[in-house]
RNA sequence: GGCGGCGUACCCAAGGGGCUAAGGGAGAGGUCUGCAAAACCUCGAUGCAGCGGUUCGAAUCCGCUCGCCGCCUCCA
């Protein structure tokens, strides 16, 4: 397996460091607002690569934050008239919602910073016996700052080097920093402000050593893997390998894997530009399966320009699958084991044969799912050929059983593809806000099929085209008619 | 300015020295059908931003040019 380090900036040979469980962080959101689209890449991307690790054979620990307390939390309470825990229960109940609807499990373990205050303290305390760490005095508090001269090796991950930061510094230093790159590990409390009791009076903790102290904490000081979006690179990531690195005088992380970003008009999607899709608003308007199919058909790597057209193309595509996906079941329940003329299944055979193998090198090779989700759809392409055929018998029924289940296990590696063509259409319903049920559906259809078999062509007609002005697609087949939710 | 990345058909996108340049969407033709739609099948780049070079061989490596983006500041 080769996974791209960022910190070798190469594709390396995926080594674990212990036999037994790999340790997995990926940073997640910090709850002051509605999650967006770049956000839940983030998720799906490490909720992917998670599984696929534990379809491998690994054992996997997967953890991911939440910052629950910082300066834009604060801020947002303020601006709502609430308090700060209230901002961070809510963005994070709205988070859990959105991630559960893109098919976003859980992570091991969901740490947040203001539950690790006695850790992050500590972690300081020995920072400070370490030399690592300074008190600036600030009214009746102290803050404290993480002194990045102390630490030489300061920029390898982000291949920055000290001198160029600190021409690139903000001009609006805390001049009381020894030396304007260092950063924040605790913050005295201003008026207001929410503060926990510390060795250094009111505060709460910065931002980077929830993270360090959290990662260490629940996987050890050195993690397999540790990732987020590549916007965190600089200086979150930094930061944190300065932080824990000096802390326990090990290497903190093997492999350090990032996200692209989602773009809007070939410019990163972000608040400041204001040209963000929350997760809400793309989940009114689309399937949320589609959404995930979208983030997952380029490689996690790569830009991904927002599109409303390609968002819907998501939907007809796995529309498609889910057709042949019904033709199988169909195929399957209808079977009766006899064969009633040779078939020829050759290429089905041979694709099916290889394609446990061709989805694995996808991959295997960076987590490659675009690959991985072409490699599918060419086995679906196949499977309607071959039922194109008609076939009959028990190796059809063999061979095609044999498909559907290769599907099934792949698909639930990227956690898509896995409804039924019934389950798919009725989230389609309530997709495109279709006031009707299954039941409404299956009883006009039956009213029909009636109609028809009485050859009553007119009044057929008529039910077909009332349920297609709402957006129901009939299909009338050999033995029976069947229904669907036009996407198009 | 420093560092990094991108440019593949109408749209999206994989590939990253030699196999017919995957896959999806759109489009066109066909099959099926009471009619129709859907579905399905087939077709679709002699060419991978441009120009040079390396090589028996380049979309793939190297150089230059053009266009675009990211990080260097909170950011997934």
């Amino acid at each position: 397996m080769l996974i791209f380090n960022t910190m070798t900036g190469k594709k390396e040979d995926f080594i674990p460091l212990q036999r037994e469980t790999i340790g997995m962080y990926a940073c997640g959101v910090t709850a002051y607002n509605h999650c967006h689209i770049g956000h839940a890449r983030s998720a799906v991307v490490f909720d992917v690569i998670k599984r696929y690790l534990q379809y491998r054979g690994f054992n996997v620990k997967y953890v991911r934050n939440f910052t629950d307390i910082d300066d834009k939390i604060i801020n947002k309470a303020e601006e709502e008239g609430t308090s700060w825990d209230a901002v961070a229960r809510k963005y994070i109940d709205e988070f859990y919602s959105d991630m559960d609807r893109l098919g976003v499990s859980k992570a091991d373990v969901e740490p947040r910073a203001t539950g690790h205050i006695e850790d992050i303290i500590e972690v300081i305390k020995i920072l400070i016996d370490k030399g690592y760490a300074y008190e600036v005095a600030d009214n009746d508090n102290k803050s404290l700052y993480f002194s990045v001269d102390r630490f030489p090796e300061y920029g390898k991950l982000s291949k920055k080097q000290k001198g160029e930061l600190m021409a690139g510094a903000r001009a609006c230093v805390d001049e009381k920093k020894k030396n304007p790159i260092d950063f924040a590990l605790w913050k005295a409390s201003k008026k207001g402000e929410p503060w926990w009791e510390s060795p250094w009076g009111r505060g709460r903790p910065g931002w980077h050593i929830e993270c360090t102290a959290m990662a260490i904490k629940h996987l050890g000081e050195s993690i397999d893997i540790h990732g987020g979006g590549a916007d965190l690179i600089f200086p979150h990531h930094e930061n944190e390998i300065a932080q824990s690195e000096a802390l326990t005088g090990r290497p903190f992380v093997k492999y350090w894997m990032h996200n692209g970003f989602i773009t809007i008009n070939k410019e990163k999607m972000s608040k400041s530009l204001e040209n963000f899709f929350t997760m809400r608003e793309i989940l009114d308007k689309y399937n949320a399966e589609a959404v995930r199919l979208f983030l997952l058909s380029s490689h996690y790597r790569s830009p991904i320009e927002f599109s409303h057209e390609q968002l819907h193309d998501a939907e007809s595509s796995l529309d498609r699958y889910y057709s042949t996906k019904a033709r199988m079941d169909e195929f399957l329940s209808m079977s009766t084991g006899v064969q009633k003329k040779a078939i020829y299944s050759a290429e089905l055979e041979d694709f099916v044969s290889k394609f446990k193998n061709k989805f694995e090198s996808a991959m295997d090779d960076d987590f490659n799912t675009a690959l991985a989700i072409g490699h599918i759809f060419e086995l679906a392409r196949e499977i309607n050929k071959f039922l194109d055929l008609r076939p009959s018998g028990e190796t059809a029924e063999t061979l095609i059983k044999m498909a559907r289940d290769m599907l099934s296990a792949t698909g639930s590696v990227l956690n898509l593809f896995g409804k039924t063509h019934l389950e798919w259409n009725a989230d389609l319903l309530k997709t495109k806000k279709i006031p009707l049920s299954v039941d409404d559906i299956v009883a006009r259809v039956d009213e029909r099929q009636i109609a028809r078999q009485n050859k009553e062509w007119a009044e057929a007609d008529l039910i077909r085209k009332g349920l297609e002005d709402k957006g129901i697609i009939l299909e009338d087949k050999r033995d029976g008619t069947s229904w669907k939710v036009n996407v198009s």
